[in-house]
DNA sequence: TATAGATTCTATAAATCTATAGAAAATATT
DNA sequence: AATATTTTCTATAGATTTATAGAATCTATA
């Protein structure tokens, strides 16, 4: 095991393989719960093979939540700064949001839930990249706070973190059951933050689905 | 070692903050990264002895996982079952909630976060609690469609879902900063689940704060 | 084909962790 | 005070885990 060029197109491969098969085990059983011996049987080779691609169990777990946040917030930057009313970027961003839950082996969950289990240094990246998530979320209410489409005593920085919330509680309920429908979650959250349950005066239920079908991303 | 009579008051008295602090270590540490070890300091005796109290490590967790529901769900029988405006009832629901973060020893962020790692048998009287639970909360819902409180399309499911996970949420945060005021984030809750930001027409947002004020329990 | 480099395997050191046994200490009871 | 009971301690067996070293195998290229 000396150390090679790690650069060749199929070690690159292999290691996005390696971190894949870590979030999908560390999802299941938690950081601690899971050892690298899973890992490794996941991914189809030896415990100490594992080695070969990455420096310790801990490093693969700030691997697995950098790559649940990294496209996840370049998507987010991209949704919120379009110039479009409050709804479609909301329903844009919650789409998006739940979604990733579907598409990257878990790794959404795993950053949720086992990141705290990081050391403080190896968290920096992760705290900078979720901040810079809720501050552009909470934006997008300021803003519709300026224009007028929300109640103007609305406490953004609280909407914005329970909205995160939601999406977060809903993805992984749509990982754990997989008969729920990304669409239909994704519809009821939107109204559920923007409407709550109370009657809304001027707009169908119908509208909202609409909006999200035409989703941008 | 040997099998002692396990009811004396004192017994009870010292399982009791057994299980508190076992609590208190899984809260932190989550249950796999957390050593009897680890335990038996927070409660200040040797590791050994702590098995005086407990049967196992996975026992301990139940019993954490138990003492967070079991009140809690006695608590909302009595508040939802009172014949009393949604508002109210939801307002009481969301700070009885909350208020239980603060108060048993964080074992209801332990319950949440760490009951799936339990194994299915010992889950049961768990998932019992918790259904019935989400019921109660449903059944509120399901009462306000009746009576025309919210809109006549809601999914009460998905309401009822939300609101937990909301209020999951934001208990963990109470928990973490302890600066945060249980009543501000109560009203908070409530309005969000209610109204979401959309302004809501006949109703003050100070409304709302004082039939928080008068909660039942 | 022969060789260099990349990848995987096996074996293991060192640390940790759960649970138990039996001795020791503390407390209660006669 | 003497004895019985409860509680705590110490020591440890046995299992598991991370990470590393070095051998073996595979792959690409000269």
């Amino acid at each position: 095991m000396t150390s090679p060029q790690k650069s060749s197109a199929r070690y690159q491969q292999q290691r996005q393989r390696a971190i894949e098969a870590a979030a999908t085990v560390f999802a299941d059983k938690g950081f601690h719960g899971a050892s690298t011996q899973d890992i490794a049987s996941q991914l189809g080779i030896q415990q100490g093979s594992l080695y070969y691609y990455i420096d310790s169990k801990e490093a693969a777990l700030e691997e697995v939540c950098l790559m649940a946040l990294r496209g996840y917030v370049a998507q987010m930057e991209h949704i919120i700064q379009q110039t479009l009313p409050l709804e479609t970027k909301l329903a844009n961003a919650i789409r998006a949001h739940l979604g990733s839950y579907r598409e990257h082996n878990e790794a959404m969950k795993v950053h949720n839930e086992q990141r705290l289990y990081l050391p403080e240094q190896r968290r920096n990246q992760l705290k900078a990249l979720g901040s810079r998530y809720r501050q552009l979320l909470e934006n997008v209410f300021h803003e519709a706070v300026m224009v007028g489409d929300v109640r103007n005593d609305l406490d953004c920085h609280f909407t914005a973190r329970s909205l995160i919330g939601l999406c977060n509680y809903w993805g992984v309920m749509l990982l754990r059951d997989q008969t729920l429908q990304l669409q239909d979650i994704s519809t009821k959250c939107l109204q559920q933050c923007l409407y709550g349950c109370a009657p809304h005066p001027n707009r169908h239920a119908n509208d909202t689905q609409k909006i999200l079908k035409r989703t941008v991303i």
